[in-house]
RNA sequence: GGACGGCUAGCUCAGUUGGUUAGAGCGACUGGUUUACACCCAGUAGGUCACAGGUUCGAGUCCUGUGCCGUCCA
């Protein structure tokens, strides 16, 4: 324990933090295990990349779930915090084949076996690095738990997924339009589409009607180089522009061809000529009007972009964006490009790759959602509560317009589609199918399906499939029926679809017995199955500038760097105290700095607690209130304590919200403001009396223990270290497992001592601090140093003066006074200020600058003239008399009453200075 | 085009159901090593609460509209 009067004068975190650390895990603290009697608390992580590294953007995310973890184990629940990672299909893939790249292979050249060997080296050689800077940080996560998206088992989880929704109908394949990404050559589900506006052009182009020779239509298209796929040309069947068109046919311009005039309802009249040229094999809506009309589709583009020999000579082979300006050109030539204009438009780019997607027909695995209804009725509901709030209208909208989800990928790195089809046979034909959790017994005569599925079509699992589903014994080993659904979840915003939504539905439609399609699960059903209680969105965090942090930009700052260089707790507390309740955040690094300098605060002051004596006994609250003598306890005891309470309450109801900064910013408040810059100072006189040492000393340990409490969550490892070396620590057991209470409950505690705190004390307290602070101006003011001795006089009421005296002692050695004797009346050329307790006259020999010491008091005088008229005018107001809460116009006529009570000496002391 | 968020001190942000004179940290400036802390202490300056209307005895706060910035959806 501790052995120390000397404590270092500045705090360094880097041993204390790795001491602690390695300590806690080889205690087993973190260990998640249900325990009788104990309410349980659960998180699960949302799993970074295997092969990422920590980012600012996982320090916020993780410090809040370390703090609502640790405040939960204070609290006394059996807390389990699951981490873990996932496999991140395209981006753990994309990273290997550039390493392949770089040795001239590619993943075909592997094979596929060969090639999954060298990703799974790849992610154990890459792989956790996150999961240890996790540790650095401080969090509390039960490690034996950790999982990875592609263990056996979750594995098993996410094919028994597949199955389970295939079998009820949810799963199907078909030939759709996807977005189809050029780069990675994979199909993306929409929500890995970012729009994002484009500076193009808009081409208009004739097209000669087949049966009048010599007489055209105009078509406006972005994409000409999609001509070559055109099978038809379409209007709008009341568009009265082209009534003498309907079933003629057009001569397509380029690869040329007879194409149909078509009409149909989806085509815009207002755009462009009203005339649409309809590419089935391109476009989504052209997909629909080609079906609609039995279309042929003219697919003129190979998978990675270019144009194949369907576009016929001289585009074959040439990449998209060349083929434009290509076919721009030969239409210019022939003298079928009619126009061109400058032209803002929105195009899909594929999230990973950031290129254009291309609408591409393919053969694709997709999802109908499952539970969607129930979904929305949980958010609505408030059996899942968002916070902010705002995000349920967020989440709803986007249910409201759910589309299928394509859930395959072109990929090799993931969990294969479980899907087996006959060799040799006809995959439409279901007798050839077979969807199974293990596979065919007779493997010879089938062949799996090629693709993998989505990622987040495995973590959509992630709130059961980590503890154990759907085996009923694994889940029993590890507390699903305990854990689940979870407290919390703590993640972004951007993610909402991709992964909130979807687990809600993931649990909806897995925790609990299979429920047919058309039958609902009722709200006790609901509130059984939901994954998580509260979902906390965080903001983004982003740079002095505001942008957000990227690679790319180099914009985002290293978080070890920061950790090396002001302490874990200093990065928690500075990051925790910018997080504003879901708004985004500007990361500076003086933040951090500041998160650092509030330790080392922590650290002096309890350096000095050290030095001030020995404690007696400070194992636990009953000791330390035991020390407290009630007869020796003064007004600023039972201000401190009182302030104590309410500082309790208000972190308390803080957290409760999820407003971690405005809960930092109470302790922040009571404990540097209030404890430190008052208290601590007020105690260095009491601890010289013999009488009110051993109080005093109490009252600092009741209020240093409960601050260290209060902070844990935030900033562990100072606070435990502090919390040992101080001898608050029972046996040597952590501050883990104690709980700071509520402000009613050090009330109680202190009652039942026979100390009633006397609610008077603070408004005595404020006013002689106010009291000290305008003297020490009066000083500060006139150029003289703080040290500097001086006297003072005052003139005040009787009852005043005795609350001056009482507290002169103080005030003296706080301003640097000699003397502050009481006057009858105001001395003539000293300047003076009025506080509520008086006007007090500075005594000095000479050197007075009368006009400024005028001017001062004239403005003084002009505040207060203003303030006394408009309270005046109020409470002369008849309508303000007789609609106001009595509360407030009695706080009126106490506002009236002081100020002119404050005037009236103020002016006096300007006639005095005369 | 639709939805949501933001606009308060030089900067970053608080500001509960409308109610005294709108706050904090940082930065600036002045002074200070008084036996915890210069990663500190003391003090000072700094605001037309984006703009325009409205409701109210009373608006930073509620309503309507406008502008700018940002996010999501189409």
């Amino acid at each position: 324990m501790t052995d120390s009067k000397d404590i270092p004068k500045a705090y360094d975190p880097s041993e204390v933090e790795d001491r602690w650390y390695a300590k806690w895990e080889e205690d087993d603290c973190f260990a998640g295990k249900p325990s009788e009697g104990k309410p349980t608390y659960s998180i699960v992580i949302p799993p970074p990349n295997v092969t990422g590294v920590l980012t600012m953007g996982h320090v916020l995310n993780n410090t809040i779930q370390d703090i609502l973890s640790r405040r939960a184990r204070q609290k006394g629940a059996a807390v389990m915090w699951l981490p873990g990672t996932d496999h991140a299909g395209i981006a753990t893939q994309t990273k290997v084949e550039r390493a392949l790249r770089e040795e001239g292979l590619s993943r075909h050249d592997l094979g596929r076996e060969k090639f999954l060997e060298r990703a799974v080296e790849w992610r154990d050689k890459h792989g956790g690095i996150i999961l240890n800077q996790l540790r650095k940080l401080g969090s509390s996560c039960d490690w034996e738990r950790t999982v990875h998206t592609l263990d056996e088992d979750y594995s098993k989880a996410v094919l028994t997924a597949f199955v389970k929704l295939h079998e009820g109908g949810y799963v199907y394949r078909g030939k759709r339009m996807v977005n189809w990404c050029p780069v990675s050559l994979t199909a993306l589900s929409d929500e890995e589409v970012i729009m994002k506006p484009q500076e193009s052009k808009l081409y208009k182009v004739r097209y000669e009607i087949v049966e009048e020779p010599g007489r055209y239509v105009e078509v406006s298209t972005t994409r000409p180089e999609t001509i070559m796929g055109d099978v038809a040309i379409a209007m709008h069947p009341e568009d009265e522009r082209w009534p003498q068109l309907q079933g003629k046919h057009v001569r397509r311009p380029l690869n040329p061809a007879e194409i149909p005039l078509i009409t149909d309802r989806a085509i815009e009249k207002d755009f462009g000529t009203g005339m649409l040229k309809v590419t089935p094999a391109h476009d989504a809506l052209d997909f629909e009007i080609g079906e609609r009309h039995d279309l042929p589709f003219i697919d003129v583009l190979n998978p990675d972009g270019t144009l194949n020999e369907l576009a016929g000579e001289p585009f074959v082979g040439m990449d998209r964006f060349e083929a434009r300006k290509a076919c721009v050109k030969q239409l210019d030539e022939q003298g079928d490009l009619v126009d061109e204009e400058r032209h803002e438009n929105n195009v899909g780019y594929s999230e990973r790759a950031d290129v254009p997607i291309e609408p591409r027909l393919s053969e694709q695995w997709f999802l109908r959602y499952p539970r969607v209804e129930e979904a929305k009725r949980a958010v609505a509901e408030g059996y899942v509560r968002y916070f902010p709030e705002r995000w349920n209208k967020t989440y709803l909208h986007w249910l409201e317009n759910i589309k299928d989800w394509c859930i395959s990928r072109q990929l090799w790195w993931g969990h294969r589609i479980p899907v087996w089809y006959r060799k040799g046979a006809d995959r439409s034909d279901p007798a050839n199918l077979l969807v199974s959790v293990d596979g065919p017994s007779d493997p010879d005569n089938w062949e799996q399906d090629e693709d993998v599925l989505d990622t987040w079509a495995s973590s959509w699992l992630w709130p059961f499939a980590t503890m154990g589903w759907p085996d009923e014994k694994a889940m029993q080993e590890q507390n699903l029926a305990a854990f689940y659904p979870t407290s919390a979840l703590v993640t972004g915003p951007d993610i909402i679809f991709f992964w909130v939504a979807r687990m809600i539905m993931a649990g909806l439609e897995f925790m609990g017995e299979t429920v047919d399609e058309d039958e609902t699960l009722s709200d006790e059903e609901i509130k059984r199955r939901i994954p998580f209680h509260d979902v906390y969105f965080t903001g983004i965090i982003r740079d002095g500038k505001g942008r957000k942090m990227s690679k790319s930009l180099g914009n985002s700052p290293e978080p070890l760097d920061l950790i090396a260089k002001y302490g874990a707790d200093g990065l928690r507390h500075g990051i925790m105290s910018i997080a504003p309740k879901g708004q985004d955040i500007r990361f500076a690094e003086e933040r951090v700095e500041q998160g650092r300098n509030f330790c080392n605060k922590l650290w002096n002051v309890s350096r000095f607690r050290r030095m001030s004596g020995e404690a007696r006994d400070n194992t636990s609250l009953e000791a330390i209130l035991g020390r407290l003598d009630p007869d020796q306890l003064d007004v600023e005891d039972h201000a401190i304590l009182g302030r104590l309470a309410e500082t309790l309450d208000q972190v308390e109801r803080s957290l409760e919200e999820y407003e971690f900064n405005n809960a930092l910013h109470e302790i922040y408040r009571f404990f540097w403001s209030d404890f430190c810059d008052w208290y601590v100072e007020v105690s260095k006189a009491k601890l010289r009396d013999d009488a009110l040492r051993e109080t005093c000393l109490a009252a600092q340990d009741l209020c240093l223990r409960q601050t260290l409490l209060l902070l844990h969550p935030v900033t562990p490892f100072i606070t435990e270290e502090l919390w040992q070396r101080l001898g608050y620590a029972q046996e040597d057991q952590s501050i883990q497992y104690v709980d700071p209470g509520e402000g009613k409950d050090l009330v109680d505690a202190l009652a039942q001592k026979g100390i009633t705190l006397e609610s008077a004390s603070k408004s005595e307290v404020a006013a002689v601090r106010d009291l000290v602070t305008a003297l020490r101006a009066l000083k500060a003011e006139r150029g003289l140093a703080t040290n500097k001795e001086v006297a003072f006089h005052y003139v005040s009421t009787n009852d005043k003066a005795a609350v001056l005296e009482k507290h002169k002692e103080k005030i003296l050695l706080f301003v640097g006074g000699i003397t502050f004797d009481r006057l009858e009346e105001a001395p003539s050329g000293a300047p003076s200020v009025v506080t509520d307790l008086g006007t007090t006259f500075l005594d000095l020999a000479s050197g007075i600058d009368l006009e400024a010491e005028q001017a001062r008091l004239e403005k003084e005088i002009a505040k207060l003239e203003k303030i006394v008229a408009s309270t005046e005018a109020r409470l002369a107001n008849e309508s303000f008399t007789a609609k106001a809460p009595p509360e407030v116009i009695e706080g009126a006529r106490r506002q009236l009453a002081d100020s002119q009570g404050k005037l009236e000496e103020t002016r006096k002391a300007l006639v005095a200075l005369a």
